[in-house]
DNA sequence: GCCGTTTTCGGCCCGACTGTTTTCAGTCG
């Protein structure tokens, strides 16, 4: 069992215990314990076989026993009984807005409430205000979250989260009396999927603000509206509903709360403690202790006042950055500038929107000096692969093109389809033809761990192969990773000095953040790619930076930063080293 | 259920908002 399994089974054993009444801390405990497991860089089988859970933070005895044996026998007899004893439905419950496990556990018991359905029947009878402690507004907030909860998937892809969050921006950019702005939680960490938006502003005279951003074109719900804070529901690009919440502060609180509201949980807690380790007091408003009262002009202040050197957003998870921002240890992110080009892109000739020369011009306007271009291979059918002959035919295009182009240059790549028993998808005498070669999964998915992890390390051994395109296959919130050993295939890579791919398409994001973290632990050289399917999408990129951040990667970690001459020997050199 | 340079027991982040309340519980982030 993988450990996302394993940690959302930890999560559902925490919920499914908050809705039995069970104290909150015991219940932390679990959801804690799903976390450590999910932000674990290495393979959990391993960790359990080698006896080192102990060694991980958040994870006692218990925890401890739970998960050996849900890894090693595959199933959870404690998580079984917990569930028979817990109807699905009250699940589902819990995920309507201002529906927590106290008030899912007491519609239980008083109704016998235990689906959605029932749930919104007994609203509309007029059953659940009649409870005490409940009342006429919150039986009709209770038919709104249903309603809401029904239109909208639960989370959403980061670009689209983005691109709402900028148009409210706009929006409230014309109000008046605006200090400073920022978007904040999860959005500015820039994880992969994103639940709601936040935005942060400082202003003396918060009211005017608030009445314009809950009067926003495109709000379909207003959740809350305080002097401080309010919450809304927004429509984006292709009807998608997200939760929005804006807060003011004044502009002294502004980086104490920016700090605050960016999170994340894990990462506050560990700060607060740190401020209570310094006798002092932080919180979204100030950092202050009996005697004193820290000012900040920003959150570096804050950050140096602990002294700790400033933590990026993107690191703020609690996995290590407090250490290493004590001792001076952080790594020096990656910047999209630092990008020099990109080396997964289609174009016309399989299925791409733009001919070559447009991919190129487009990346040339991006500021970048080489652009990698990488069809599909024939065996992909459907996506109009190449045979060795239109292999021929581009490569002279892109020679044509290349000749017309000044300080920079198209690079002749392939896609290359792993076929299912790992072999590459063209003979060796057209491999060699091209200046490198992206390796990717896009068939037979539903091999066995063993058979696909087998499939793709023989790829990565095989020395025409380049790079490792999007590792596990995932769509986000569509389709899940195939199944596969990312250790050995990210050991396999190191051995072989064979590069791998974060695939900075939005839909994908793959390889992840956390196992970026174990690639450079591992000393794989990964490599930014947009998998550009239109000359628009080569800005697509900026995601992959993004998840590069996250997972700590420094300039030197990535090798597309490198400039044209020194890529140019670099493939030259594989190539003739894959040749002999 | 986890954790420990004040603790192996007794803590565990905390403030805003809402609704249903006459002083607070539940939810959220």
């Amino acid at each position: 069992m993988d450990k996302q399994k394993v940690a959302a089974i930890l999560d559902e054993i925490g919920t499914l215990l908050e809705l039995q009444g069970e104290s909150s801390f015991r219940c932390n405990a679990y959801h804690n314990g799903a976390q450590a497991i999910e932000q674990l860089e290495e393979d959990l089988a391993t960790v359990v076989r080698e006896g080192r859970l102990a060694d991980v933070p958040r994870i006692g005895d218990t925890l401890r026993e739970k998960i050996t044996v849900l890894v090693t026998t595959g199933h959870l007899p404690y998580y079984e009984e917990l569930r028979k004893k817990t109807p699905p439905g009250l699940l589902d419950m819990l995920r309507i807005q201002g529906m927590g496990p106290k008030r899912v556990k007491l519609l239980h018991d008083k109704l016998g409430i235990d689906s959605l359905d029932k749930l919104e029947r007994a609203c509309l009878d007029g059953e659940v205000a009649k409870i005490k402690g409940l009342g006429e507004k919150t039986q009709q907030k209770i038919v709104e979250g249903i309603h809401f909860l029904r239109q909208m998937g639960s989370r959403v892809r980061v670009d689209l989260a983005l691109a709402l969050a900028d148009r409210l921006r706009e929006g409230l950019a014309q109000a008046p009396g605006i200090h400073r702005m920022e978007l904040c939680g999860s959005l500015r960490r820039r994880r992969e999927t994103i639940k709601d938006i936040d935005i942060l502003i400082a202003s003396d005279d918060p009211a005017p603000i608030m009445d314009r951003f809950v009067a926003l074109p495109g709000v379909v719900q207003v959740i809350g509206h305080g002097d401080t804070k309010s919450s809304i529901v927004v429509e984006g690009e292709g009807r998608t509903l997200m939760n929005a919440d804006l807060r003011i502060v004044n502009d002294a609180q502004f980086p104490f709360a920016l700090n605050y509201f960016t999170g994340s949980k894990e990462h506050n807690i560990a700060m607060r403690v740190r401020a209570q380790e310094y006798g002092l007091k932080l919180n979204e408003y100030e950092l202050s202790g009996p005697h004193r009262h820290i000012a900040a002009r920003d959150e570096a202040d804050i950050y140096k006042a602990l002294d700790l050197a400033y933590i990026p957003p993107e690191l703020r998870e609690d996995t290590g950055e407090m250490e290493a921002a004590a001792s001076g240890r952080l790594p020096h992110l990656l910047e999209i500038g630092d990008i020099k080009g990109v080396f997964h892109c289609h174009t016309t000739y399989s299925d791409g929107a733009n001919s070559a020369e447009e991919m190129a011009l487009a990346a040339k306007a991006l500021g970048l000096k080489y652009l990698g271009l990488a069809d599909h291979s024939q065996s992909l059918t459907v996506a109009n692969g190449l045979s060795p002959q239109r292999v021929r035919q581009q490569q002279a295009e892109i020679d044509r093109v290349n000749a017309t182009l000044k300080g920079f240059t198209i690079f002749k790549g392939i896609e290359c389809d792993i076929l299912p028993d790992g072999q590459l998808d063209y003979p060796d005498d057209v491999l060699a033809t091209f200046d490198y070669l992206v390796a990717s999964v896009h068939s037979h998915f539903n091999q066995s761990r063993e058979e696909m992890t087998a499939r793709i390390v023989r790829a990565i051994r095989n020395p025409h192969v380049t790079m490792l395109g999007h590792a596990t296959g995932r769509l986000l919130l569509k389709r899940d990773a195939y199944p596969v050993d990312l250790e050995a295939v990210l050991q396999a890579a190191a051995e072989t000095g064979t590069m791998v791919e974060i695939n900075a398409h939005p839909a994908r994001l793959d390889l992840d953040w956390v196992h970026c973290k174990r690639a450079k632990a591992l000393g794989v050289k990964l490599v930014v790619n947009p998998d550009a399917h239109a000359a628009d999408d080569i800005a697509l990129y900026r995601y992959g930076v993004d998840v590069a951040r996250r997972g700590w990667l420094e300039r030197g970690d990535v090798f597309n930063t490198k400039t044209l001459a020194e890529t140019t020997q670099a493939l030259a050199a594989r190539r003739s080293a894959s040749r002999s």
